[in-house]
DNA sequence: CTGTTAGCGCCTTCAA
DNA sequence: TTGAAGGCGCTAACAG
C-alpha cells in the first residue's frame, strides 16, 4: 500500500549493510547462514521485490528481449511466440511482444521504444524486409534475429522456412494428381515468403513445362480479402484453372469463402493447396491439403540464436547465420485428380 | 557499435549542460531556439536514445503495463490484446504481454516478474479467480484490471461479458426452435464464465420448465480435447441429447470435431451453439449459430479503467468499478427445429 | 534561458 | 564474512 520497500529498508530491519542484502538476494553465497536467515525473514515482513530497473541501471542488461510480430491474430504467429516465450523465460529472460501491424512505421515506434527500454536483444518479423529502420538497432550493438522474413540490409541471424521448397512440393503435388492449369493466388512480391513461394511454384510449373497464365496468377497482400478476390478472379477468367495454389494462411481463408460463396466444389471442380495450416482445413467437407510448419520450433530456435549471441558478447562470430525449417506436405482431400 | 551515448554525452557535444538536454528531449519548452537545434544536431549525430531505465529511476513510473492471458492461442485473447494494446500506444503506455497457459504458478511467476520491472499497471484475466497469488500486486499498490474473469478476493474493476445473459439467449433460441432435450458442455466451474454461462443455460430450462439430465451435462475444461469428449458422451447417453449448448470456443471446436466424427448431422440430428465465434462457424456445411462479443473492445474498455486508475493516483475512488458488455447471438443456421 | 547538484535503488570493488 | 562508497543515466528542484 504505502511505497516500496527498498534494500535499504531490508537492510535496515536486518541489521546489517546493503551489500549483505544484495548478496543474499542475488544468491552469491558467502554469507553467515545466520544472517541469511535474519535477511529473508525481512525479505519476507516488508514484501520486497528488488527493482528490476536499479538492477539493470548498475548491470547494463535487462534480461530482456525485444519481439515484433506484422498481426497477433494470425495464428501461425500466436504459435511462434509461445514457442518463443517459452523458451525465453527458462533461461530467465523476459519477452516484450509488440504488433506491427505490418506497418513500417509502427515498427519504428516499437523499435524506440524497445531501445529505451534497453532490450538485450530483438526477435523481429519485419514489414518492411529492407530494414533500413532497423538502423537504430544495429547502431545500439543490439543483436538481431530475424524470423520468417529476411533483413536484406543487414547481416544478422535468420530463421527461415523452406518457402521455396515447400510450394514446390505443394504444386508438384497437384501435378502429380494430373492438374496442369494451376493458378497461384501469391504474396507481396517484396517478401521472402511471398517471392520465395512463388519461385517454388514457377519452378514445378517450368520443370513439367506447364504454362503460367497471367490470369491465373493473383496478386494477394498476405490478408483474408485479397484471398477472396483473386479467387473470385480465377473464376471469372477466360479459361478457368482447375487448381489453386494460396501462399499463406489468411488468403486461403478468404480464398475458401469464395469458393464457397461461388459454390465451385472443391476438389471436384476445382482443387486446392495452401501453405500454412489453418482450423477450417478438416472441417470443410474435402479437408484440405496443406503446407504446414512446426511453427513454435521456429520460435524456440529464435531465441537459441538470439541468446548465443548475447551471451557471446557479440563479437563471437560475425557471420550470418542462417537456419531453414522445412515444410512438409499434409495430403488430404483437396486435390483429387479429376477430368 | 560502441557504448551507448548518455545524456552528458550529447551535453557535452552540444555545449550545454545535462539539464538542458533534458529540456529538450522532454520538450518541456524554455530553450532558446539556437540551443535547441545545436542539441538536436548533437543527438542525431549520436544517435542518442534516452534510457527508459534511468527516466523510470527517477520518475518512480515506467509507462508500463503488464498483462496476462491464459492462452496466447486462443483467438478470443489474441483480439482482446490487439485492442489493448492499440489503445495503451495511443497513450504513450507500452504493454508487456505474457501467457499463464493457465498455470497459476506461472502467473505467479510472470506477476514476480512485473513487480520488479516496475509496471504501473496490471491486466489480468486470471487461471485462478480466488487471487490471492496476486497479492504481491496489490501489497506493492499496482492497479488492476481484471478481465473475463473475476479477482474474488479482491475489490478490483472488472470487465465482464454478459456470460449469464448471453447462455441464456443461446439456449432460448434452441427452445424457440422447438428443441427440449438439450445438453450443455460446461466449463470449469470454478471460473466465472464457466459458471455463468452454466447458471444461463439452468435459467432458461427451469423457464421453460425442461428437465436438465445429469447425462447432458458434460464438465469441460475450456479445452479442445473436452468438447470433442463431451460430444462424444452425450452421443452415447442412454438417451440422446437434440441439442447441445457449448460453453466456449475451443470446446466448441472440439465438439464438432466429434460431431462430425460420428457423423452426427448437425442441424439435421442434432442442433448446436456455442458461446464465442470461432471461424469454421461460417465454414462447415450448416453455418453455426454462435454467441458473439466485441472482443478489440474488452481489451479497451480495460485499459481505459486502468488508465484512469494510474492517473487518478490511486485514492480517487475505492469503489470497484463493474464493466459488462453484451454479447449478442448470431443466428446461422445450426439450430432448425426437426422433428 | 541555462547550469549545478542531489538523489532514484542497486551492484561491485575495495577494505576491514 | 561483512561494510563503505562510488557510480549507472536521468530528472527536478534550486540558483544564477
Amino acid at each position: 500500500m504505502k511505497k516500496k520497500p527498498t534494500i535499504e529498508d531490508v537492510a535496515k530491519a536486518a541489521n546489517v549493510s546493503v551489500a549483505t542484502v544484495s548478496r543474499v538476494v542475488n544468491r552469491q553465497g558467502g554469507v553467515r547462514k545466520a544472517t541469511e536467515e535474519r535477511i529473508v525473514r525481512a525479505i519476507d515482513e516488508l514484501n520486497y521485490v528488488r527493482s528490476a530497473i536499479a538492477r539493470s541501471m548498475v548491470r547494463k542488461e535487462t534480461k530482456t528481449i525485444g519481439v515484433i510480430i506484422p498481426d497477433f491474430t494470425n495464428p501461425f504467429f500466436s504459435e511462434v511466440i509461445s514457442g518463443l516465450q517459452k523458451s525465453a523465460l527458462g533461461q530467465n529472460y523476459f519477452t516484450l511482444i509488440s504488433s506491427s501491424n505490418e506497418s513500417k512505421m509502427i515498427e519504428s515506434e516499437i523499435i524506440q521504444h524497445y531501445i529505451e527500454r534497453g532490450v538485450d536483444g530483438l526477435v523481429v518479423t519485419t514489414a518492411d524486409e529492407k530494414g533500413d529502420h532497423l538502423d537504430p538497432v544495429i547502431k545500439a550493438g543490439i543483436p538481431i534475429v530475424a524470423v520468417d522474413r529476411q533483413l536484406k540490409n543487414y547481416e544478422v541471424d535468420t530463421v527461415l522456412t523452406g518457402n521455396r521448397e515447400g510450394a514446390y512440393e505443394a504444386v508438384k503435388h497437384l501435378i502429380s494428381r494430373g492438374h496442369t492449369d494451376i493458378a497461384i493466388i501469391r504474396g507481396p512480391q517484396g517478401t521472402t515468403p511471398g517471392l520465395e513461394r512463388y519461385r517454388g511454384f514457377e519452378r514445378a510449373m517450368k520443370e513439367y513445362d506447364l504454362p503460367i497464365r497471367e490470369e491465373w496468377i493473383g496478386e494477394g497482400d498476405f490478408m483474408e480479402g485479397s484471398g477472396f478476390a483473386c479467387a473470385k478472379r480465377f473464376y471469372e477468367a477466360s479459361k478457368r484453372p482447375t487448381a489453386i495454389f494460396s501462399s499463406n494462411n489468411k488468403m486461403s481463408i478468404g480464398a475458401v469463402k469464395a469458393l464457397q460463396h461461388l459454390n465451385w466444389k472443391i476438389a471436384e471442380e476445382i482443387a486446392f493447396v495452401g501453405f500454412d495450416d489453418i482450423e477450417i482445413a478438416t472441417f470443410i467437407k474435402p479437408n484440405l491439403t496443406m503446407v504446414s510448419r512446426h511453427m513454435r520450433n521456429l520460435g524456440e530456435i529464435a531465441f537459441q540464436l538470439l541468446h548465443d549471441r548475447m551471451k557471446n558478447n557479440q563479437e563471437v562470430s560475425t557471420v550470418k547465420r542462417q537456419h531453414i525449417l522445412s515444410p512438409f506436405l499434409i495430403v488430404r482431400d483437396s486435390c483429387q485428380k479429376f477430368y
